[in-house]
DNA sequence: GACTGGCACTCACCGTCGTTGAGTGCCAGC
DNA sequence: GCTGGCACTCAACGACGGTGAGTGCCAGTC
């Protein structure tokens, strides 16, 4: 029907005007703002129906509208087009990315360059252990049952845990049980994706040398226990300072609750655990189930797919900020970052 | 002089009652809390005198007085008494801090005990490299001409760089350059501390076998230039919530520009640099010279002694916090907890 | 000389009260 | 189904006066 096409154009309108000038917007503004082709008395009507199905909503009787979470849903599910990046921008991705080193400054100047591109609080995830392949396991004694493993993987995450280990009673004069260890559990996990590592240490124990099975065990527990267990990820955020950007415009209440979820690391790598490298998932407002979040809206995406058909992500990264953001501009900021993050780590 | 000693008294109630209650004080408000033996009247002749000083100040003419960043600075230097930790706040730290296995989870745990007991912004920072000792070094090939140097100190920190290398040339049949190049680094610098380890790089380019010199010279001009180097330390930040919780009252001006200062984290390195274990340092409002700190306060202390005189500080440790801050306590509880973790790390 | 009570004065804060204007809903007419 | 017109609502703003905490100053007392 030709005027619910035009209630959405409406719709459309308002949020993007919203979020433009972040006041609430009136008939008036919009008939003269927009060529939507009607007076201001139709527009009228038409916010009238878009408020009753509650896309809309007025702050007070005599304002105007302003998008619910719900009139942001439908904007980003049916009305806005992608943005494509600017040239500027696309230099700018390139220019900050190029030259990192190890994945530490990958992941550091990434999550700068997205605050920076969308002016809003970023958020990376590290690749995710489970996902990744073993490239070299390291074993350094620091005492007499305390060892240091250091774990290495494809995508040049580094991940050291110190363990506690049984004594070793019965070795051979003469051997190096740390130097025999270090070959046994290369020999067994190296090129294996950690999620497969726990199958292998069954066959590992049973293979080992008597003496060394302490320590097997040992490393071998921790090592599934603390690395292939999801959530143990860490994230890294940057890009907090624009959170008091607007003022106490986009967070009216505080913005307390938010940086709580940020530091609660566990929060927003739940999010982030959802995501597919393919498609950008947009979680707004209310949608949030944490409460911190709720008045936020959080943009992410995955990075550097394993199956190559991209049904798996190894990390997450993405946007928080408030719900009235760009979404399409932040949308597009946020699948361009990653596809750069993925190329440069399967480079590496 | 009795009255002299009077107007200090005047000056530490206008301290403490400020900072509890976060209202301009009165003289009556004074006389009355106060048990100072004389009238409001005296205490507004001698508050007349303090606002000539420049200790305190009116934020308005009908308003009461105001302790200026000279007042806490005289407050923190010549009016404070040491306030002892409560039981249960150092039972609180050590419940905190007892089970932490690795290096970065003492420091994690750290900062959040730090946060949490003096409801301010925590920091801590890394062990500096240059004052720790070399474990172990370990060496990876991640491509021909690419290796990862994992570094570990008696600190337990672990460090790594990805280095490019010149290609290995003119090897002998059947060696193992990467091999060989980790005895020979482990060799030379294995028990030194950092700070040595330049010196330690002529002697090793002159001893390694010619067609090992090539890896050997970048490695150690990596370890120089990136480990050894001071403003290259990590620093740890935690509770930046607290920031938010006087609502705008503790920090009239907005919270960007303090977000912004934790966040180019050399800002509160270059603090962290001058602490040294004994004393904790106080740093109040206009005297930080960063921008972005001059509403602000910061406490901080090294940790963790190395000379055992404890002249020189593994790291330093502190917390930033609106000028109106309690002194006292935040000091008794950042030395409290330095102690701590300076124990901790010296068992490991 | 130091302290005190008293007093006039200042001025932020707060609630009240019109005024203004953007925005709305509704209705009659095209 | 759209439009112009009209009466209505109500947040925002500024003016205004009362209130009270707080001050500075002064004359008087110990």
């Amino acid at each position: 029907m030709a005027h619910d096409e035009r209630r959405l154009q409406v719709l459309r309108a308002i949020v993007q005007d919203y979020v433009s000038t972040n006041d609430p917007v009136g008939s008036k503004a919009l008939a003269a703002r927009y060529d939507l082709g009607v007076s201001s008395a139709t527009i009228r009507n038409d916010m009238a129906v878009l408020e009753e199905e509650g896309y809309i909503t007025q702050p007070h009787t005599s304002a105007g509208r302003v998008p619910t979470d719900k009139g942001y849903r439908f904007f980003v599910d049916r009305l806005s087009a992608v943005k494509p990046l600017s040239a500027a921008e696309k230099r700018a991705i390139e220019r900050f990315l190029d030259g990192a080193l190890d994945l530490d400054d990958v992941l550091g100047r990434t999550v700068r360059l997205l605050a920076q591109l969308t002016r809003n609080v970023a958020v990376i995830q590290y690749p995710t252990l489970a996902r990744s392949a073993v490239r070299h396991l390291e074993v350094v004694q620091l005492a007499s049952t305390r060892l240091l493993v250091v774990l290495i993987t494809d995508t040049g995450r580094v991940e050291q845990r110190a363990i506690e280990v049984p004594p070793v009673l019965d070795a051979p004069t003469g051997s190096d049980p740390v130097a025999e260890l270090r070959t046994l559990l290369n020999g067994a996990f190296v090129g294996a994706k950690l999620a497969e590592a726990s199958l292998k240490v069954a066959d590992l124990l049973d293979t080992a040398p008597p003496h060394l099975r302490g320590l097997v065990a040992a490393v071998s527990a921790t090592l599934v226990e603390t690395l292939v267990e999801p959530g143990e990820d860490r994230l890294l955020v940057g890009g907090t300072a624009n959170l008091a950007r607007g003022g106490a415009l986009d967070f009216p209440g505080s913005l307390r609750p938010l940086l709580e979820a940020l530091e609660e690391q566990v929060v927003v790598l739940r999010l982030m655990g959802e995501v597919a490298p393919s498609t950008v998932l947009v979680s707004i407002g209310e949608e949030n189930e944490h409460e911190g979040l709720t008045g936020a809206s959080v943009v992410s995406v995955g990075y550097g797919s394993v199956g190559g058909t991209g049904d798996l992500a190894l990390g997450g990264l993405g946007i928080v900020g408030p719900t009235r953001m760009d979404y399409p501009g932040n949308m597009a900021a946020v699948r361009a970052v990653a596809r750069y993050v993925g190329q440069l780590l399967a480079e590496s």
